[in-house]
Order: structure tokens, then C-alpha cells, then sequence
DNA sequence: CTGAAAGCGCTAACAC
DNA sequence: GTGTTAGCGCTTTCAG
């Protein structure tokens, strides 16, 4: 088509304008007369001239409007995560209104990616959110320090120079495991999601237990054992995901010591379990309890109901977008963190009489 | 911290050495002394300087290294279909390692707001990627060509200056219903996806039929009628959703006509229709056959499996990152139409005696 | 191998 | 209301 690009110069020439009138006939900011404008909005079209170019826009004003969210996971897994789902839509849609993009930066793989994205190095964002925690000396996070991007941090340690919105689940999982207590039980697993970037499975051992990097497994399991339980096994999975819960359900639920109550760290880890018991001839929760984390919708788990933990999934996201407001206004938010509700469900009961 | 964020201006000064000079050190290319690149990276690590500043160097490079991916749908909902998800990962994976960051930009969600998203006309992109068809007179794909943006359109009619991606729906709607034919259905009903942004629900009047601007739609609507069926309903829903596909499987198996097949444009739809039978007491294959289309991976609706038409979903992300990798390169991507293939399930089956 | 200079396209003071 | 001017931070010729 054209050799060159039209830009705001070309459209000012047109219209016989300067460039700085031209700049103010798109802004809509500043003082300029509704003739001027028209004339300069007819010479745009008649050149084909769609806008200022964002790229100068941007440089000039020191914004790209972009808010980069880093995934707890690789996007395959992430986007199967209702959870990271939810709080995603919520955040967009607080975004969206204030002509905030979401550019979606990977998460860590596995151990042989390198450990942060070679976009969080070089994409041009104003705010980062990292989503679903992050690890004791997060490298995410060190680099965003580096680079000077204010940040929020997604269920994560409090940290000097960061914005942090969370939720209980500490709490949520003491109240949980408590229920699960008061229905008699004591042989008690749990099933954690991963420790670190290792995507271990398995049986944790006690050094490995000593090692959990990804705060938000080390703080539900501290819920668990803050409860009184000591868990006759940590079942540790290498993914959030309804596979990972039905591979430690078969596992768990196979052993000579079964145990009559499985907590997880997650709904898809328990819907899991549910399945494998299911599978194995195990009836839920005459046989075996069962219990989650989140809250969330699993209607194909009818016509059970997951007993779980409820976290408010939309306001998680708007919370953030409000705290991405925030650092972008310049202040500094308050950590904020939500509040999360015992819900309980068909899937947890007494424990078995022989047991 | 700093009241003036150090740049490259500074890095250099503090080396002693040429912004120029100091641009090669980072960047790589160009011949540079090794002994000079080290003091240059020195001097950046004492000032705490992280690299290039991503705006100055897009303004410079008249690149953004942002691909704008247009969902078909508001997030909310796109993220609940596995499709995009899928997809979405595809091209996620293949646009990374070119060092392409993907933004996402909501598609449209009801038809109180506007055409077209904000982000659209103002956010910097390389590169558009409209996934998901698109409808006659699309407003995006004006918005786009009016910006000047290279596009790739996914499962869209091809245009002349617009890349394409998509696969073979309407042959293997085709086939799909040739197969439900050669079981000796006759009383067919179809579920569709949305018509358009308006998106109605319930049974289509000519009409409305006669108006569908969705693409994706028309084009396996179609594929039903081109394998020489005349549905006895042609179901329209809202959103390509179990519980789109649940809804219509109540009204159209409720019905005194009740149709001993029901062919549906998506595993999503199909599978919330054979929820629905089950739900109404009714057996599938024997009382009534279910048909989808994708090709998806349904473990909770075992111990069905769906019949269906697979598309091949990675490949066609895959696809999409090649296309967007031409465009950048300056050259014109050939459409692309992957196969699909017929995948026949437990879903479908004879029509039954009495019918 | 290194430096000087130009300019990507735009906006925001500031002067008129 | 409108024009002039000065950069935002960087990369890339082009000389040296």
C-alpha cells in the first residue's frame, strides 16, 4: 500500500493544522474548537488515518497500558484451572473499563524453561500481576523488582515493595480440616498441590516436606497440621488438576493404612480423588471422606457435592484490578485478604465404623 | 526510589561510553568489544539499570512484539470452552519462542456493549488474531484493516488481505450427519452456536435462519443440510456451553415430536444434551442418538464417549503462530484448512424400532 | 570497534 | 484556541 505509514504530521499537514492540534483533535483533552476538530477528523479519514500511532503514545506518556499477569502455570494448565479462570475474568473485567489490556506472560513449566519468561524481561507492562503465589526467592518476582514494575502479588507472602491480595486459606483450611476432625477421623491424608518447580509426585518424605517453595501448598498444609492432624500421608501432586487428584486418590486409597479421610488442597485434586475412590469400588463418604479447597461449581460430580472451602473467585480478580488501579495511581494499596466460607457437602461423613 | 528512572543515557555515562555503544552491549548484534560490554553491563548492574527500556526500543523498531488475540467470546465464557483454551495454547507455544507476547482482547459479550472492544482500536499490536470465525460484515476486522493491522483469521470466510486458519467443518458436518443418516434417522434436530451478537435461544424460524452472521455457524448449519437433512428444530443457544447444550436437550427431547437424533455443533452442546436425556430418563443411543463436534476429551461423561467430528486443536494453534510469524515477516500466509475426522463414539446408534 | 547524529510518532508545556 | 518546541528512550546508519 503506502510506502510509509500516515501519521499525526501527515494528517495535520492535510488539514493545514499543527501537529499539537491535531494530537489535541484525538485526545479530546485540552481546549480546541469543534470546527478545528472536525476538519482535522475529515483529513484522518480521507488519508486513511486510523489513530495515533500507540507505540508514540507511549513513549511519550511512559505507559503502555498494559498489565502483565503471570499464570501460576503453563497456560495449557492454567486455563484448565477454574479457579485461575474465574479470578482471571474478574480481573479483566475491572481491567477492561479502565482501558487496561491483559498481556498473559507463562508461568514456569518445568524445571528445564528457563525460570522466568523471556517476556517479563522485555515486554513493555506497567503493572504485573503474579498470579497464584509464588516461591520463597521468587525469581518472578526479583525480576520485577529489577525492572521497577509494581506488582501484585497473587496469594503470596507479604512483601515490602509489593501489593498482596489473598485470601484466608490458612484459616479456611483449619475450619476445614476441623469438620473433618469432628466427624471422628484420624487417619487423615492429604493431598497438596506442587511444592516447587520440580513437580515432584508422590509421597512427600520429611526433607522434602522441610523444602515446599510454593508458599500457597505450605500454607494449606500448615492450615492442616495447625488443625492438630498430623496427615498419615502427604500426597504431593505436580499439578492442580483433576488427573493428578484421581492419580493420588488410586494411590492413597490402595494402601494397606487407607485412611478414611482425604483432604486436598484443591476442588479439581479432590474431584480426583472422588473419581478414584469411585473407580475402586469406594463409596463416598461411607467409605471414605473426601474434602476440597475453592469452592467451586462441579456439577459432573453429581450427584455428590464436594465439601470444600468457598473463595469469593470474581472478587479475587477485582480485587486485583482495584490494587493494579492503585499502584498505577501511584499509591501504595492496602494488602487486602478475602474472607473464605466452610461449605459442606455430600462428600465428607463419619468415619467408617470398623475403621 | 529514583525520581528519574536511569536509562541508557545513564548506563552509558557511568561506562564511559556512547549510547550507541552502550545499545550494543545489550542488544547483541553489531560488533562490540568484549571488554567494553562487560564494563557497559557493570556499570547497568551498579545503577541497577534492567535492561532497555520495552517503549523506546518498540517506538524505535516500529514493533510492539504484541500479538492481539480477539476471543470469540466475552473471557468468562471463553475460557470455559476447551476449544479456545486449546488453541490458545497452541499459539501460545509457538508464538513465545519468537519472542511474541499474546494480549488479550475480549470478543463480544452481549449486545449492550460495544462492537468493538476499546483495546482494539488503541492497544499496540503487531499482529491480530481473531479467533473464532467472525461474522459477515465483521466491525473487528474493519477496525483492523482501518489500523492497518496484518490479521489472521481463524475459521473465518477467507478475504483477500487477511489470513486464514480453519479447518474442514463443513465436510466433516457433512460425514457426521451422513453417519447419523446411515443409522436411519430421519427426525434430525441440529443445535447450533450463537447466530450472532444478539444471541437468542430457542427454535429458529426461517427468519432468522435466513439471517445467521456468525460464519461458523452457518458453515456447519450447512454441512447438516448439504448431507441432505432438513432438521425437524434447529436449536439456537447463547453460548457453546454444557449448559446451553443441557437447555436444549430438555426443550427439543421434551417435545412430542422428540427426534431420535440430534446433531450439535459442538462437544459442549452435545455433551450438555446427553445430560439433559439422562436427566429426562431417556437412554442414549437407544431412545435417542447425540452427536457433537471437536473432537474433545469428555472423561465425565463416561461411560459415554461422544461421536463426534476431531479437529485437530495444538496443530491449529500451532497453524495460527505460523501465519502470524509470515505476516511479521512481510509475506502473505496460504489459508490453511486442517482435516477433521470422524470420530464415532458410544452416542450414536440405530434409530429406535418404534420410531 | 566506537561515536555522533538522526529520528521513530507522539504529547504536553508554554508562548502567542 | 492554536502553534512552537522539546523531548520520551532507544536503535541504526554512517563516519571515523
Amino acid at each position: 500500500m503506502s510506502a510509509q505509514r500516515t501519521t499525526l504530521a501527515d494528517v495535520a499537514a492535510s488539514a493545514g493544522v499543527s501537529v499539537s492540534t491535531a494530537s489535541l483533535a484525538f485526545s479530546g483533552s485540552g481546549p480546541i474548537a469543534d470546527a478545528t476538530r472536525s476538519r482535522v477528523l475529515a483529513a484522518a479519514r480521507a488519508l486513511g488515518y486510523a489513530g495515533p500511532n500507540p507505540l508514540g503514545r507511549q513513549l511519550r506518556r511512559g505507559r503502555s497500558g498494559i498489565v502483565g499477569v503471570i499464570m501460576g502455570d503453563a497456560l495449557r494448565r492454567a486455563f484448565r484451572d477454574p479457579v485461575a479462570v474465574q479470578v482471571l475474568d474478574g480481573l479483566t473485567g475491572t481491567l477492561g473499563p479502565l482501558g487496561l489490556g491483559v498481556l498473559l506472560i507463562p508461568g514456569p513449566d518445568d524445571p528445564s524453561q528457563p525460570a522466568v519468561d523471556p517476556l517479563l524481561e522485555s515486554a513493555a507492562m506497567d503493572v504485573a500481576v503474579q498470579m497464584w503465589g509464588g516461591t520463597t526467592d521468587d525469581p518472578v518476582l526479583e525480576m520485577l523488582r529489577r525492572r521497577g514494575t509494581p506488582t501484585v502479588l497473587v496469594e503470596g507472602t507479604p512483601q515490602p515493595d509489593v501489593a498482596a491480595v489473598g485470601i484466608d486459606d490458612h484459616g479456611g483450611m483449619i475450619e476445614l480440616t476441623q469438620h473433618v476432625l469432628g466427624l471422628g477421623h484420624t487417619r487423615i491424608a492429604t493431598v497438596t498441590m506442587p511444592f516447587d518447580r520440580d513437580r515432584s509426585e508422590g509421597a512427600a518424605d520429611p526433607v522434602r516436606l522441610a523444602g515446599i517453595s510454593w508458599e500457597i501448598t505450605r500454607r494449606r498444609l500448615a492450615g492442616v497440621t495447625d488443625a492438630g492432624v498430623t496427615p498419615t500421608v502427604v500426597w504431593e501432586t505436580p499439578a492442580s488438576l483433576v488427573e493428578n487428584g484421581a492419580a493420588a486418590g488410586r494411590a492413597l486409597l490402595s494402601r494397606p493404612d487407607r485412611p478414611t479421610a482425604i483432604v486436598c488442597q484443591s476442588d479439581l485434586l479432590a474431584s480426583g480423588v472422588v473419581l478414584a475412590a469411585r473407580e475402586l469400588g469406594l463409596r463416598v463418604p461411607q467409605d471414605v471422606s473426601v474434602a476440597g479447597f475453592d469452592g467451586l461449581d462441579l456439577p459432573w460430580l453429581a450427584p455428590d457435592v464436594l465439601t470444600s472451602v468457598a473463595q469469593p473467585l470474581a472478587e479475587k480478580g477485582a480485587a486485583i484490578g482495584e490494587a493494579v488501579a492503585e499502584l498505577l495511581a501511584g499509591r501504595t494499596p492496602e494488602p487486602r485478604v478475602l474472607p473464605v466460607q466452610l461449605r459442606i457437602g455430600t462428600t465428607t461423613g463419619p468415619v467408617p465404623p470398623g475403621a
